[in-house]
DNA sequence: CCTAGTTTTTTGCTTCGTCAAGCAAATAGT
DNA sequence: ACTATTTGCTTGACGAAGCAAAAAACTAGG
């Protein structure tokens, strides 16, 4: 049993096809096995791994809820219950804006720096077995040229 | 403010940390923009879409419950419930497995099928709008198997 | 300056998917 | 044949995250 090619749109070449298909595999399979490498070694999921580089990488440690929310590519709402409880834990704070009274910023915390210090080996190497040894010799920078004209649109 | 490297850890090359950038990047995007297309275009999730899909490329459009919660890298429970409710609009069916009486075998029906053509065209143009366009002459091949290599292990 | 519309964040509700526990059938050991 | 273990699937309880609507504060036009 299979599906046909159905009329008026041009199908994948085969090459498209095992791209198609390796890519699908990927984006089930890698978030999966880094999440989970991050959650058993360092207890912390990979949203908040996430909301913590970013603002370590932020220019005062410092974020508007909706940019953090942004660059972490989740929903508003979604950011606001993941910093309350990233605020629970004491690795971020919320600390109103002063030139916008509607706004917060997240600022990451002395421990909130200090835990994503201690998390971060986890993730490189989990990043290193994961991907880079079964790169073998492939051209690293048009790979990552590939992938970012992908991931740079959507 | 940033993270410095970790004692005992060889840190990430420019390229290796422009290619993790890149795939985290993707990860995060590439999938919800595939599914958003898909539920936008044809009100259906991507999980719906590989069961159908896996439905349909297998022997007569028959696979156990394992099996197919496995080819769609879901747990069992969220096949069951996923099964259940594609079963509720007439696209699976569940039958009774003969030879093991513990056994389901979900079966891909006509009106399943159905939907599947209906979708793919979708899926492809969106494939095509959010990959391929932006690949530019870049190396298929080498690309498929740089990320299979990644997505097989995992 | 006040009223209408916009933006920023939070809250309510729903959906999806996981884990843990359970039931039922199959298989192995005695 | 009878008990013990394993396997296949379902169910219950729960967490994560999204959307839509509310709440609060800003901005502009009259």
């Amino acid at each position: 049993m299979s599906a046909t090619t159905p009329a008026g749109v041009l199908p994948l070449s085969a090459e498209e096809e095992a791209v198609m298909r390796a890519l699908g595999r990927l984006m089930l399979v890698l978030p999966r096995a880094l999440n989970h490498d991050l959650e058993q070694g360092q207890r912390m999921t990979a949203s908040e791994y996430s909301v913590l580089r970013n603002l370590s990488e932020s220019e005062h440690g410092l974020m508007r809820m909706s940019e953090l929310a942004q660059a972490c590519d989740m929903s508003l709402s979604g950011m606001t219950r993941l910093a309350a409880k990233l605020e629970s834990h004491g690795y971020v704070q919320r600390i109103k804006c002063e030139d916008d009274a509607r706004g917060w910023n997240a600022v990451l915390t002395e421990k909130g720096l200090a835990r994503l210090r201690e998390a971060w080996p986890t993730h490189l190497a989990s990043v290193r077995r994961r991907i880079f040894d079964h790169l073998g010799d492939l051209d690293l920078q048009s790979l990552a040229k590939a992938l970012n004209a992908i991931a740079g649109e959507a």
